[in-house]
DNA sequence: ACCTTACACGTACAGTTGTACTTGGTCAAG
DNA sequence: CTTGACCAAGTACAACTGTACGTGTAAGGT
């Protein structure tokens, strides 16, 4: 598929953080990470270098600052890391972990009647016959 | 939590094929691995030896083999491998997760009526009321 | 008794990851 | 101009990973 490096743990956690600013100086980053999240500037300087090498993200330099921007839209890496997953553990079958999520009390019975809707919605759109 | 090491990727490959087996020696492991998995023999052994120092498995001397043992169910390291994921690309939120995996078309049509019935006995428990 | 096969166990080694220090330069305040 | 704050970019480095080789040894076939 796409030949990207898939993306550490670490390199996961200042995408993130980069997706949800949607542009922005290392600083900036680095200040939105959760306060009880102690990470150094530095650390955080590397990551976006290397998430820059990895093709992730693009910097450029703003006056004095570089100023970092995605450049892969976060569901894409989403989706890989979902797939990557599933593969590892459950050898590429996705309903054991769906299963597992909603059996193991990690969904609130509000998030169930959602499921419900959505699970409603999309075997309607599957099957259009129905009329 | 649990204070073991998380497994890699290779050691997880590994660790799920010792779990089918239930307990075997490094040869039988490498013969159960998919035959278009390439992996050598001593690569298994490692990956045994490690997931042993992790405290995953034990080995004892069977004669002139080494027959590993799971001692750690599988249920837990899966749920705390996606307990590790979800909260590393979705900031620890389940739902997001799962309206991906099915929306994401991965989930037969069988599958989601599966589903829908487990919400729906969820459900149920949950309320005991009903009736 | 000798060769082959199979294995345990130690060792290797480059690549990745988490984490950060260091050096050198720029801007702004005194 | 001098000092301090701030930053980019290079370097560091141990731990962890993926992958496997080498050595020694025991067991079975001939």
């Amino acid at each position: 598929m796409t030949d990207r490096p898939g993306l550490s743990k670490g390199e996961m956690e200042v995408a993130r953080v980069l997706w949800s600013l949607g542009r922005a100086s290392v600083r900036q980053v680095h200040e939105a990470f959760p306060p009880d999240r102690e990470i150094d500037f530095a650390t955080v300087q590397t990551y976006l270098r290397r998430l820059e090498t990895k093709g992730y993200v693009t910097g450029e330099i703003q006056g004095r600052t570089r100023v970092y921007t995605p450049c892969v839209q976060p569901q894409s890496v989403i989706r890989e890391s979902i797939h990557d997953f599933v593969d590892r553990l459950f050898g590429g079958e996705t309903l054991p972990l769906v299963r597992q999520l909603i059996e193991e009390g990690d969904v609130s019975t509000d998030e169930l009647a959602e499921l419900r809707r959505l699970i409603t919605r999309l075997e309607k759109q599957r099957k259009p016959e129905g009329q």
